[in-house]
DNA sequence: GATTAAACGAGACGGTACGTCGGGTCTTATT
DNA sequence: AATAAGACCCGACGTACCGTCTCGTTTAATC
């Protein structure tokens, strides 16, 4: 086990990253990626910029925090209904996506920008470090929804014929791909498309055997 | 219609715009997305950046304009073999994105970042226009191949219970998603994967009636 | 003679530089050397910052150069006392250090610091091209005065046995130490003591041979 | 009288002044001013920042401090002959300023820069007790060569007619304006002619009346 | 051929934000 | 109570790049 290292030196404030992280949702989600700058989010913070610095090296750093934050407390279920869990599942996905794309927009409706959500993909592109870390968030809530088609495979409720990370991928995909490149929206009777052309040739959802 | 105004000044040079999108491919393949600046572009290019401006009123608009131009002549054949015209296809396609994902780097291979492919994303994400006019590139190609799978839906080499544009986006949208999210390669045996998660339960291809 | 290079681009706003220098020299006048920082100048004189730093690369180069402005037109006479003509001149570059040394002090009147001055000699140490620089400016004023004291030891009116420039030396030298080092004042009093001590021994100033 | 509180707790570090005065004062005459900030010499110290503040409340306490101590054991003698007892002196301040002016710098001989002797005189005068402090220690110093002055004036092999302090600028003050103002060499032949001039009228320095 | 209108090269300009640096203060645990 | 360590606040610096502007110069089309 990692020996912890003597506490030398003054603590972290633990509660200044938690008010910069704050400050940094709030702008990012009223006013969008354009106006968050780093001074106004240490100003919101109420903290030196350089203590924003020591924690993130870069705007792009601490904007995939924010995101990574978001992505916290997903809970995924598995009840037994693949149809139910996957439903619920995507839709969480897609509140968080609608919600990041829209963020520091009025209420222009016919919007089809990919908004913050492709300054998070580009920030990532632009460090490798963040490319990392955010792959890592991911590949953590992704195991989840995995696991649930997985239990569902073993249970019989899909067909064995594929491989349920190529499923998944078929599942989330097109959600990623309406939101940065056609624009297209993600809504509710989308999900259930999706999820159909997934899970068809399945066996019945609540396929119990007599 | 508009009437063209009666030609009056100097000409503008046909070239120019040419060399333009030339440096800045050439910039934005070698050095990446970070070293293509605007000033390096008409440095290159041996033009004034009031020339530049003149034919892109940002430089969002000329990234654009220069991933448009990578997308051109993608011809998509309709052999009436649908498997192995999906797999020509999204081979293009994922062929594209590679490429726009690895610009600027080495020979590091293991390298997942999404590259040039986010900042196109969001570059259209910061501009309306932008986004329109990359959603039509897009769409043009794309209805080509949605016709594909439409003929092959209506000669019976596809069930029928669902919807070419989802089935098209479940094709589509893991390529993307890979690309710029999870950062996985996007190569033949995945495109495999694909094509048979989102053609099974279909008849075999050559599917003719005795 | 210097061939005039054929103005290419827009050319430099004359008015601008002069803005800057002059917001400079009040902010420096009013409210001294640590309360002039680069964007208040700019600021002050409605300028980017960057029209700023492309004449002066540095605070401290344009702090010289304000001081160089301010030693502009002092001019100098010969009237022929040379007596007369050295306290002209020395009251004239006293009360240029004295302003200095007070620049952005209240009215503690027993202030021995010596302010600006101080700091722009610092400045001038930083940088090599500020030490020329300021050197040229001081040379071409002193020469000026030297000059006064040759043409005074032409006439008879000084000692010939010594070198004038030295003799210089000794008149200015103690303002400024006593303005830097010192600290102790530098008035109309003193100034006739160094003139005393420097031209004891001359004939008197208005010697004129019968 | 200031009564001596009682010794609790841990006692100062006796060395650690030293070790902070020794480490700035290398810092400043091998890397010059501008490569020593207060982080550097703690480290170089192997002291704590703390530890150094609580012993000079500023940087430039800590420079005037490191100055004066390079100010000590300045022996002055009188042996009678004036100008043998000046030129010694006046080598000395010359030695010492030289010193200073070249702290930092290579062997690039025909440097003319103020060097640290600039800063010094930049730091008094930010803080009017540096102010004090270091004309004091001045004054200790000069008293001595002041005394001098007055003792060969009173045996009369000066001048009686002009005041010995003034005199006494003269002698000095063209030292600090060659180094802090043209940067021209102050060196032995330099101190002849200074000494030349100011003596200048003053009988034979070991006139003994027959 | 003179005129004219627009494109062009060059580069200054306004503006905004970035990330860095250094000074000096504070908060822990340790001595 | 001093120390080591290092986080913290603050303020300014100099840089980078964008997109606009202002010159003087060139290039056709028009008069």
């Amino acid at each position: 086990m990692p020996e912890r290292a003597p506490s030398r030196g003054r603590p972290r404030d633990i509660d200044a990253g938690r008010r910069i992280l704050i400050a940094a949702r709030d702008l990012l989600l009223v006013d969008g990626y354009a106006a968050l700058s780093i001074d106004e989010v240490a100003d919101q913070a109420g903290v030196a910029k350089t203590t924003l610095y020591r924690r993130w090296p870069t705007k792009d750093h601490l904007i995939v925090a924010v995101v990574a934050l978001m992505q916290d407390d997903v809970p995924i279920l598995d009840t037994g209904d693949i149809r139910a869990d996957l439903t619920d599942y995507l839709r969480q996905v897609a509140d968080g996506l609608n919600t990041m794309r829209r963020a520091g927009l009025p209420e222009s409706a016919d919007d089809r920008s990919a908004g913050v959500v492709a300054e998070i993909a580009a920030a990532a592109a632009r460090h490798a470090d963040l490319g990392t870390l955010i792959r890592a968030v991911f590949a953590r809530r992704n195991a989840m929804a995995i696991g649930l088609l997985a239990s569902a495979a073993r249970r019989g409720a899909l067909r064995t014929d594929l491989d349920v990370a190529v499923l998944f991928d078929q599942l989330v995909g097109p959600l990623y791909y309406r939101i940065l490149v056609t624009g297209e929206p993600v809504d509710h009777p989308y999900l259930d498309l999706i999820i159909d052309g997934a899970l068809r040739g399945a066996r019945p959802s609540h396929a119990h055997p007599a």
